[in-house]
DNA sequence: CTTGTAATTATACACTTGCATGATTACGAA
DNA sequence: TTCGTAATCATGCAAGTGTATAATTACAAG
């Protein structure tokens, strides 16, 4: 049974083939956390093993321990390369948006509920690490981090909407307003990756826009059409 | 090393303790549902193995086969136990409300919000058994009745208190709600338990019944108190 | 061309996993 | 009481797990 498939490729000699070749640590490193990351994607935390990962990424399984120091520092790495990917992915959508607060609000709200961040994959990822979030310190720290990240940088946009419209709201109320938009967001992304059918296309943004509109008292979707 | 640790009582004759008792099959199923719930809510899917199950059941790792045919239907078996737990104490605090629709909402929507639904355990759990809704069917399917429910009922709630209000919704709009106000309460109760220390008290459940509130156009708080 | 050395592979080991099987044992029926 | 049988236990097995270690091998410096 052949497990692994090393890279071939052509020798300057045809006469005597390298069986492999030495790359640069960082690109084994990214290639060793994306193997896990389709692997966890697709069949959950449980059947990435050191194996399998090693045999997606096309590389023998003690490439593992070479470049982590163990299997867990690999999950963790992971976790957090896909956290970043997602926050980055929602704020570009966001900062892509120079125009009113309101329709930099909506725009981010936007980018977080359709496609590439609202997917089956990134939910079922999202999952299969909380699991690990529970117990582990370093996994319960990068959670916090990416969480509150979010969170902040949604409370941003709402201090700048309310401010605009003439409605400066004070902390605590801003903190409050941040949450439930927060949860909104996640309650939607959640069930539109896990229950992908069950929507259409356009209808999670558009639910998301008004119901953070209407959490804060003012209509979203008008400021986010006039650009 | 001693692994098991079977029950023992007192023998009706002092002189000839039996080794074990035969219990009521349903008994036995309950005992090890709860054992795999509690250790999945403790330490991660990965952790319920047949031998910890058993062990924490107190009976010897041969009963999982012989009351389930296999350890994923315990699992399966154990999911649909504790969503229905779930749906059942959140419906309690709605259907022990016999005040107005509005009051009826508001509790739902608390008692949702409130340990024990809100929960460290529980959303470790949840998070848990969602890896496995991906690619089994069966625990697609029970996913899927379990959220379904869950937001009917939701949406029964929502359209009582809009028909009182004299604001009744079409289909469409209603849906729209349900689905909206579903998402705030899941991602407040995830977070929640995630987080478990980072809300106050009744933090959540007021942020809830003022998102809910705000997404139907109306004011629940003073709905809820007047009961 | 040599040669040193770090990257990479190959293999082995101790342990855990779910499942199967046969040996016990409690307990109700006769 | 005796006895049958289903419930329960004890043990073993093959496959899979993460990790350790030694054997290869590419590749650049001299």
């Amino acid at each position: 049974m052949q497990v692994y498939n090393y890279k071939v490729w052509k020798s300057p000699v045809s006469d005597n083939p390298p069986k492999f070749k030495r790359e640069p640590a960082e690109h084994r490193r990214e290639a060793l956390i994306k193997a896990t990351l389709s692997l966890i994607a697709e069949k959950g935390v449980q059947a990435a093993t050191v194996r399998a990962i090693a045999a997606r990424a096309d590389v023998s399984q003690g490439m593992i321990r070479h470049y982590f120091s163990s299997k867990e520092e690999l999950i963790t790495a992971a976790y957090e390369h896909h956290m970043d990917r997602l926050t980055d992915l929602t704020s570009a959508s966001a900062d892509a948006d120079s125009g009113a607060p309101a329709a930099r609000l909506a725009a981010f709200v936007v980018g977080s509920l359709t496609p590439p961040v609202v997917d089956a994959g990134s939910v079922s990822l999202w999952a299969g690490f909380l699991t690990k979030v529970h117990d582990d310190m370093q996994m319960r720290d990068s959670h916090e981090r990416t969480y509150y990240n979010f969170r902040n940088r949604l409370e941003a946009l709402i201090a700048a909407v309310l401010e605009e419209a003439g409605q400066p709201a004070t902390p605590q109320k801003l903190r409050h307003l941040a949450i439930a938009c927060n949860a909104v967001i996640d309650g939607l992304w959640l069930e539109g990756g896990i229950l992908s059918g069950a929507f259409a296309p356009d209808e999670l943004p558009e639910i998301g826009i008004r119901s953070v509109g209407a959490i804060l008292g003012m209509n979203l979707k008008k400021a986010g059409q006039q650009r």
